[in-house]
Parts: structure tokens; sequence; C-alpha cells
RNA sequence: GCGAAAAUAGCUCAGUUGGUAGAGCGCCACCUUGCCAAGGUGGAGGUCGCGGGUUCGAAUCCCGUUUUUCGCUCCA
């Protein structure tokens, strides 16, 4: 096995040398885990997207598509709860250097005297065996109540202090708890800092009045505000989807680890409206449909694997991860959630709308559930390329660079060469160029020797290269060599396009799991 | 954000105790070339990440800074 590091970094540099992906601004020295897909990266990323959407939108005549704007209205934020989940107070130990989140060590500490009010409880338990009244201890144990108290007034500090925005009186809190570093065990903290997940802009070219935005950190909000719209004018009937690909924005705080996490990153998403009570029936349906989607692209078995949650977000009653085998490790590539009714009645709630359907078996109105399946388009994008990237030993000793991406994917389809520069060579394979470019993405290439066109093509993932030769001039046939087996076959030039219709044919992909 | 390491041509790197920049590959042009990367000739391309300092002189020594990688931290 190739060592993961060495790996990650011939991944890297073979998607900048090919033109995937380059470092956003480079020559103003970069923009920190922001990144642009060159050339070949953008067709490989829409070819990503276009199988998704074909494949969630097309073949699924209950879900419709959806392109919402990354502006939203600042209320949106506040009903899905990232107004409040976003924004982390985040305290420095001078000593040892750890970073904590400040709400977390006050909870934390509220826990812990929790923790020892439980223990005196458990003692007297013991000692007073069967006579014991826990209620009666409770509420009269001068220790437990201390225990008690300190902890709920600790909590409330924390919430009126957050509340108010007053971080210093976060910080005093820390101090006069005598909450200490775990690592240092010193009680030598920073201020406590504010650090907003979300992209602030401003609406509005006066400062004076204009209003607060955000860049949207997630796509879902668009479809959960549009639930009505969409399906009043779809005329969806429950259970439907719908589906959005989508730019989100992030502040991370460390974004690292390449196009995996990004500041700016895409989602391919759908949510699925379902009755009450069938939320769980239909996770496990969009697990299974989600997972064939994946295998459809010819990965293997051992490269994926479920990870469910055990701790469920704030909106979530079932949540799990596909997670990828990156050059990394095993890391989330989608999301599949059983987001509940957390977000459209969070939307009811605050804009006073109701976000209802009108169930014409049951005759009931009713807000409903959602299942989520969202994928990091950039993620796909990672896993794709890295899984195709392949140093091959061959027979004659010599290594080639082939990047094995699954044909429908690929950048480029076809590659056209004459095979020498002349003797009208060059004009029947530019001719075929001509037929196959409306269809087709195809490159014609007639530099260097025809062995070395091919492995250019193997690098960039071009699954078919056809070559001109005498033949050609005769016969009307080429050879066409496949990149992953470099076997050569002949055929009419006339049979090429049916040749690429049944190679890229979607359905058979699709089918193929 | 903290700690460590690195930064020289598009890529991989060399550059001896400080004397003012080189190779291979790639790229471009022409020639050659009958099927799996390495034929010939010529050419473009670098103020050695950036800014200061020491010095007669800095890619080389010192300080700062930026970026990248790794480890923490964070992560719906």
């Amino acid at each position: 096995m190739i060592d993961t590091e060495n790996k990650f970094k011939a991944v890297v540099s073979h998607a900048k040398e090919y033109g995937f992906v380059f470092a956003s601004s480079e020559i103003y020295d970069g923009l920190g885990a922001v990144y642009d897909y060159g050339p070949n990266g953008v067709e490989l990323k829409k070819n990503i997207k276009a199988y998704w959407w074909k494949s969630m939108v097309q073949l699924h005549q209950n879900i419709v598509g959806l392109d919402a704007a990354i502006l939203m209205h600042p209320k949106t934020w506040k009903a899905s709860g990232h107004i409040d989940a976003f924004n982390d107070p985040l305290i420095d130990n001078k000593d040892s250097k750890k970073r904590y989140r400040a709400d977390v060590l006050v909870e934390e500490y509220a826990e812990k005297r929790r923790q020892k009010a439980q223990k005196e409880i458990d003692k007297a338990k013991k000692r007073y065996g069967a006579a014991f009244n826990e209620q009666e201890f409770v509420t009269t144990n001068k220790r437990v109540l201390r225990y008690y108290q300190e902890a709920d007034t600790a909590i409330q500090r924390l919430t009126s202090a957050l509340e108010s925005d007053d971080l210093k009186g976060v910080k005093d809190l820390i101090v006069e708890l005598g909450i200490k570093c775990s690592v240092s065990g010193s009680a030598n903290w920073t201020d406590v800092k504010q650090f907003n997940l979300m992209f602030k802009t401003q609406l509005g070219a006066d400062a004076e009045t204009a209003m607060d935005l955000y860049l949207r950190p997630e796509t879902a909000q668009g479809i959960f505000v549009n639930f009505s719209n969409v399906q009043n004018t779809s005329r969806m009937k429950i259970p439907f989807g719908i589906a959005q690909i989508g730019k989100a924005f992030r502040n991370e705080i460390v974004a690292r680890q390449f196009v995996f996490r990004q500041r700016e990153f895409e989602q391919m998403e759908m949510q699925f409206f379902v009755r009450p009570g069938e939320e769980l029936k239909w996770f496990e349906y969009w697990k299974k449909e989600r997972e064939s989607w994946h295998r459809s692209l010819g990965f293997k078995t051992e490269d994926y694997r479920f990870h469910p949650h055990d701790k469920l977000a704030h909106y979530a009653n079932a949540a799990t991860d596909i997670e990828f085998n990156f050059p990394f490790g095993f890391k989330e590539l989608e999301g599949i959630h059983s987001r509940t009714d957390f977000d459209l009645s969070a939307h009811e709630r605050l804009s006073g709308k109701k976000l209802q359907f009108f169930d014409p078996e049951t005759k009931e109105r009713y807000t409903p559930y959602v299942i989520e399946t969202s994928v990091g388009m950039d993620r796909m994008f990672l896993a794709v390329f890295s899984k195709a990237l392949e140093e091959e030993q061959l027979d004659d000793g010599k290594t080639r660079t082939v990047l094995k991406l699954p044909a429908i994917l690929a950048p480029t389809k076809i590659a056209v060469f004459p095979l020498v520069k002349r003797d009208g060579l060059p004009e029947i394979a530019q001719e075929i160029v001509e037929d196959l470019k409306w269809d087709y993405q195809v490159l014609y290439d007639d530099k260097d020797t025809v062995g070395r066109r091919y492995r250019r093509q193997d690098a960039v993932g071009t699954p078919f290269c056809v070559t001109v030769d005498y033949e050609s001039k005769t016969e009307e046939s080429v050879t066409v060599r496949y990149r992953d087996s470099m076997e050569q076959k002949r055929i009419k030039i006339a049979e090429l396009k049916t040749l690429l219709h049944q190679e890229l044919d979607f359905r058979n992909w699709v089918e193929r799991k």
C-alpha cells in the first residue's frame, strides 16, 4: 500500500499539474482554504453534478429542482438555528495553548457539580437503604442543594452573558468559578473571542441603513423557505423531494485537507418531504438509494462505510454519514439526516406563514417531516479524483500515471490523433473531431509520438483514444485505444458514435451498481 | 489561533566556508518520427516567497512577515 501522506501529496500535485484544481488567487499568495477549478476540473465537476442531478431529478417523477439565491433574509438563520449554533465563544489557556469553547467549559463545570450532588445522593442511599427518601434528601441536604445551586447559577450567568454578548462576563465567570485547563492545570486564560462561522455581508450601499446578511452556510434553507412555492406550482404530493446544487460558505477556523474542507464549497442536496411518522422508513430508503448511487460509479465496497451519528444535531432524529476512504482516511462524503419538522416548523413560527400540506389520502393537514441527503460536491470530486489516480506498474518495468475516472465523469471523453503529421492523416482526424464535438468533449493532438499522446490522455483520465493511420484512408477505419486496459481495437469511423454512445450511456452506468 | 518544519524556473531539485543562478523533465518552434512517455537543433521562462538588517558584496547569516505541510484546537 502506498503510504497515505505521499498519496495525498500526489493527488494535490496531480490536480494542479493537469489543470484540475488551483489555489485561489495564487499570484497573491493564495487565499486560505479557497480553491479554483481549472479546465479539466470544471469538466469533471460539471459531469459529477450532471450525474447526480439526472439520478435525482430526471429519474424521479416526484423530485423537482430548485436554484435558490445565496443571499437570504437574515431571519432564515435565526429560524434554522445557525445564528445560535454557528457562533462559538472561544478561549485559550495561555500556558497549554489549548483552545476551548468558553460555553462548554462552563457547562462542564456545571455538569461536574451535578455529578458531585449525585454522589452525595448515592452515598446517602447506601447508608439509609430502603428508608431513604430521595425527594426529601435532595430538597434538604445542604451539600446537595449547594452543588445544584452552583451548577444552576453558572448556567444562568452563562446564558445571560451570551445573550447580551457580554464576552467579558463569560471570562469573568470562568475565572470566578476557578475553571482550570485540564492540560496545564492553570487558570491563565485569554479573553473570550467570538468566532462566527457565517460570512457576514450587507444589503444596501448605505452602511447606516444596510441590512446585515449572511452568505448561506448551507443550501437546505433555500429549499425549506420555498416549500410552499414549489409544492403549489409543481403540484407535487407527499412524498416528494426538492433537489438543489449550490454554493455554501463557512468561516472554518481551521480549513485544511485540500478541497475537502473549504470556506466556499458546493453542496448537492435533496430534501424529501414525508408524512410524519414515516420518516424513518424513508430514511432507510434513501440510505440504500444513495449507497447504490455511489456504487454505480464503480467504487469498491470497502471504500465506503456508514457512520451513524451518536450525537444528533438539534434538528435530527436519525442521521448517518456515508464515509469514503480518502487518502487521509475515512471521512464524511455525504450526510443523510432525518430532520423531522424542525426547519419547516421553525420557519412557520418566525414567518407566521404556514408551510404545510393537505394530504388528500388521510384528509389531514400537517407540517411534513424531512429526509435530507446532502453530498459535499467538492468532496465527491476529491473522492472520485483520488480513487482514480494510479501509478501503474507495466509489464516492461515502466510505470504510467493514469486517472481511471468513470468514463461518464471524464473531462474529455475521446482524443483523436493522426499517427503521423502528414499524408492527409491530420485532416481525417480533424474531420472526426468536427463530427464528434457536437455530442462529446473531444480533443485533437498531433504533438510528439503517439505513445506519448496516449500517456498524456491517461493522466487526465480520457477513456478513449482514436488513432488515424494509413488504413484509415483506404478502409475508413481507426484504432480505438482503451485507457484502462491499454488495448486497441480496430473499428469503422462510422461506428465511433455507436461505441461512445454505449460506453457513456447514463442508464448503463446507473444500473450497474 | 498555538507549536514544528519548509519556501530557488511550470514540476522535481542542486547551489560547497557569503562572491552575484544551474540541471533534468515539461513548454514553444522547426526537423525527425508507422502505435504506448525519454531523437536532433533552437527558444521562452527566475529581482532565489516578501520586507528589513549585517556586509564591499546575501539564494546563503540575523530579525520580521506571508504561504504551505504536519501536530494540537475547531468542525451540523
